[in-house]
DNA sequence: AGCTTATATTCAATTTTTTGAATACGCAAC
DNA sequence: GTTGCGTATTCAAAAAATTGAATATAAGCT
């Protein structure tokens, strides 16, 4: 149950709406957290509700009105403690690679095709995490301190994201 | 809903009991997915009840008795069935990168424990990993054959844990 | 004799996730 | 003029995962 951690994590950093963060979840931690949008707004109502995030309801012309929630020190707390327990093990789950394992039984066509898809979505979201990399490297002080963990994990997606590209493509030229 | 896929394609490779399927898919399979033994067996169950798979009893003397499964002609057809639907996108939870990016909370001590504890963790089963694919490299035809797309999966497993520890090395050096 | 480890499996309450439906505003394209 | 997209959020049923307890055999250790 960290998905509440993770949303408290973010919000420290920057605070925000139920939007912004399902945005942020999806582009910039995706390669270590995945998060629904009904998720994240069930969980920050909940977070609302024990006093460890505080919302303001901003009221926009041209667009639907929006809450930026924002961590309160109980909030803090909360994730401090959370942080000096041993973190849980890795959950993942990615049906390509069961797709590949089993790739005997499939038609080899179709197989191509969706490592190519997925080839596809990984140089993409490499390159956004490089372009979000960039962004932070040339970010001020403090803001360069605020966000040196932050981008320190980046730097795993990056990673992460370069050993897939090999990958597909080694195994692309493999089952041809 | 693609566990019993996965436990489908596995078996399918080589039949076993619910215990041999829990050590696979912890020392074999733990990049892509990630499964509990009692998950595993509900799952077994159901299957069986579906007629996917096929059990047979076997006694063992100085070991308690147990179940092997096999996949039966019903469980191929489902799972060529789902593997001509578009794989469903990866889902992952990773503690340890909510930690990092939330590290300024924390005690920086025990984020390098944690995050050297993580190394460890990676570098044993990279090893684990290396172990296993030297085994299928020095298969024998048609064994080596029917290995390849496993193997082939194996790899990227193998990718990984590499860009882990590298990632690792690399932040405990940027965080001293 | 009692403790731990490895083998092997089952059940059930609780929590979390997934899936799907719903609402609503404004802009741009066709 | 209506279809689709981006913004913004809520609710609820159904499915799946987690947590915790239980059971049983045999080997090895202290």
């Amino acid at each position: 149950m960290s998905l509440r951690h993770a949303i408290l994590a973010m919000l420290d950093i920057e605070k925000g709406s139920g939007y912004d963060l399902v945005k942020r979840f999806d582009q910039s931690v995706s390669y270590f957290w995945a998060a629904s949008y009904q998720q994240i707004y069930r969980e920050l109502q909940k977070l609302e509700s024990e006093a460890l995030l505080e919302a303001e309801e901003v009221i926009q012309q041209g667009k639907p009105d929006k809450k930026i929630y924002e961590v309160t020190p109980n909030g803090i707390v909360e994730l401090q403690k959370w942080l000096e327990k041993p973190a849980k093990a890795m959950k993942i789950k990615e049906p390509l690679l069961i797709k590949i394992y089993a790739g005997e039984l499939a038609d080899s066509k179709h197989l191509i095709e969706e490592i190519s898809q997925h080839r596809s979505a990984h140089a993409e979201r490499l390159q956004q995490y490089q372009e979000m990399s960039e962004v932070l490297i040339n970010l001020e002080q403090p803001l360069r301190s605020k966000y040196f963990l932050p981008h320190q994990t980046l730097k795993l997606g990056i990673k992460i994201e370069k050993a897939w590209l090999e990958w597909a493509d080694e195994t692309l030229q493999a089952i041809n």
